[in-house]
DNA sequence: CTTGACCCTGCACCGGGGTGCAGGGTTTAG
DNA sequence: CTAAACCCTGCACCCCGGTGCAGGGTCAAG
């Protein structure tokens, strides 16, 4: 009857997860991952439901939330007496934010594209226009 | 004949470039911005130049680049073997991380307006289709 | 000459996101 | 039983982009 679900060692989980053993300890310390149950030795063991949640915290890291966003959104799934209603306003919230980090990130890019248009590429480095444009305050808004 | 032009003193700069004073020690240490000359008090004697030069590296970094990155493009500047080419090859580089880091923005609020919008609003935490979706793995590359 | 605003240096510190190491204890394969 | 491989803790360190402070020296006005 060895049926309860594999426990995961703190190593198991971060090769499962794809991250290494002191970021796993970083996230616990940071309050991104819930201390596990111990052994008596003091072993940590996770239960399988960690991947997930250590997965998670890598996908929202990706899309560009820090920590503390990833605690935000995680702080909502932990706490049941959140109604969807809440989640539904924090994930509007979100999505706010990352329109707007989308605009600057777009506009940056324009600026970007412009002055590569505006370069002939075989100009010697002093007659480079995207280096006079950086020295100029041409308002990059912000 | 005081026409040599003014020469600015760190504080001046700061102002005159919009940083603070720490700033330009910070970016000096850093090979960012060359060590002026001195006067005998040991201060520091910025030319007109020197304003340029820090806009230019403010302008990169809200362009994206990091300090390592302006340092780069600085240092392009500064050797004429190099062409125009080689800028607008960076330029290059940084646009596709920006457009890389949009996209996955994008993704990320794609996900969350679907949920937004699945969510009945009432119903319980467990029941939140919004963090199911982030705990999968929809593969945001990288 | 004094006062206050400025400058100098070096060093410590912040937050963010980890990484590494010493000096222990445990588990497990051979 | 022993040795390797793993785990524990706490602490220090790393890069990044600065910020702050102490304990000096300097400069310009009054």
């Amino acid at each position: 009857m060895k049926e309860f679900k594999a426990a995961l060692t703190v190593g198991a989980l971060a090769k499962a997860a794809g991250v290494g053993v002191p970021t796993l300890r970083y996230y616990e310390r940071r309050g991104l991952l819930p201390p596990p149950r111990r052994r008596q030795s003091g072993y940590r063991e996770y239960s399988a439901d960690a991947v997930r949640h250590v997965r998670f915290i890598r996908h929202a890291q990706q899309l560009g939330f820090s920590l503390s966003e990833v605690e935000e959104l995680l702080s909502l799934q932990l706490d049941p007496r959140h109604s969807c209603a809440d989640v539904r306003t924090r994930a509007q919230r979100k999505i706010a934010d990352i329109a707007s980090r989308v605009e600057n990130l777009n506009r940056m890019r324009r600026v970007l594209e412009r002055l590569v248009e505006a370069c002939p590429g075989d100009a010697p480095i002093r007659d480079c226009p995207i280096l006079d444009a950086l020295d100029d305050e041409h308002d990059t808004g912000r």
